[in-house]
DNA sequence: CGAACTTTTGACAAGCATCAACACGTGTGG
DNA sequence: CCACACGTGTTGATGCTTGTCAAAAGTTCG
């Protein structure tokens, strides 16, 4: 269990995007026991029904969390990029319910739990900080609920793409007419309950439209605007602010 | 701010659905500051955009959590039930994403954020069961987005009925046969992101085939094991087991 | 008893899934 | 260097599924 003193900066970055953290707060995220495990693009980092006495926190690229849905398939539940602390569930409870999958190569930093929990009981604002995370994870996944359950095609496609953009920029990886965007066809329509045929549709008509371009994995933004109000987007929901 | 000693014992059945607390982390969770509102159907407990110093509990009845999306109508995110805590997401970030509204009329403790944080730092067994607690909601908000995603109408509606009766049995509201159902075909429709109609033609068809009967508001699963499979239900995510 | 809400049923249209075929780029091996 | 296979994106045709509309029957509550 080396210490690699640098390379939580994405953790704390993400804690102080919504928590104020006093220096000796800070200093003690970044000083967290952790080992950094480099995944291979299409690797499981976490598998649905086994238990882990780690944490993880992506500190670069990005991964899904799917369930595996009786006969229908895939159902893509949520998406992790730099920062954001995956899979808890799966050591604070007893099994993990769903599984996380590298979509390309990443850097992972593996916490184990014991030390997270210390930290929290030591140092109240960071367990708070954490609080306000998990919250803010929850109410992405509330947004999902709606995004699938209520809005058509092409708002579904629009909406990701706003929120892939949104969150990139918070994490400051991307400008924010720029958005990486590493999933195929296939998978944008597991994480929007569509067909593939009807995500290539979505996004063949937004980019006819001059609201997007595609560039390899790359989409441009060129009409942030159009797209927001296709994809009835309001930030509100990601908690950016503090 | 008067202090009813018994009456978050709702709460504390809750957390020790899923953590083990010793006496005195029981007693601190009893003796929590709090008020008891009364609140009838229809009325909201929390609205969107609006932010609050307090966290709420349901000690009674029934509510569910909702957005608007554009000009596509509601989406239920989610269904409280006793026990459940609702909204430390207004308090601890500055704002809710979501509103909350009575389905019957409930009773709810309101309790001060604050006092939450306090118990949370001199309980560390107390924060780590509301940690399980929370993780295990995220959970369910994962399963629901699989649901709406992938599952055919009869399964989706098979499942809400399932995870239904699951929790009401849990929280020792029923016999794992019976469940409340304080919802409308309307309502559950707007759950599973269908059509109030084929809400109806799922229900019909599950009675039909004697899988259920209905009596007003309530639920009897006469074949358990074909709901289940018809739902495509698996318990686990609801993380029930300690 | 009547009014408002909910459930039920039917008819129809639209939307989305499925299937199929082709285009395009990339990497691999002959 | 070319041929080929493979993954991904694109496009069209078709039909089932689900939403929409409408009306009647049942239920609850004043």
């Amino acid at each position: 269990m080396e210490s690699q003193i640098s390379s939580l900066w994405p953790l704390l970055a993400k804690l102080e995007l919504r928590s104020r953290l006093g220096g000796p707060d800070r200093a003690a995220v970044l000083a967290l026991p952790h080992m950094v495990l480099a995944i291979g693009a299409g690797e499981y980092i976490v598998r649905e029904g086994e238990q882990s006495p780690s944490c993880y926190v992506m500190l670069s690229g990005f991964a899904q969390r799917h369930k595996l849905v009786g006969d229908r398939g895939r159902q893509i539940v949520g998406v992790h990029l730099e920062g954001d602390i995956i899979d808890c569930t799966s050591s604070v409870l007893e099994a993990a319910d769903s599984n996380v999958q590298a979509l390309t190569s990443c850097r992972v930093a593996e916490i184990p739990l014991e030390a997270l929990i210390n930290l929290s009981v030591d140092r109240p604002a960071v367990a708070r900080a954490m609080w306000a995370d998990a919250l803010a994870e929850m109410s992405v996944f509330r947004e999902w609920i709606a995004n699938i359950g209520r809005r058509d095609p092409r708002g579904r496609v629009a909406h990701i793409l706003c929120e892939m953009s949104a969150r990139q920029h918070a994490a400051n990886v991307r400008q924010p007419q720029f958005c990486r965007m590493p999933m195929n066809q296939e998978d944008i329509g597991d994480a929007v309950g569509l067909a593939p045929v009807h995500v290539n549709r979505a996004l063949k008509s937004l980019e006819l439209e001059g609201v997007i371009s595609r560039e390899g994995q790359d989409i441009v933004i060129d009409d942030w605007e159009a797209l927001v109000r296709i994809g009835d987007f309001n930030p509100d929901y990601l908690h950016l602010a503090a």
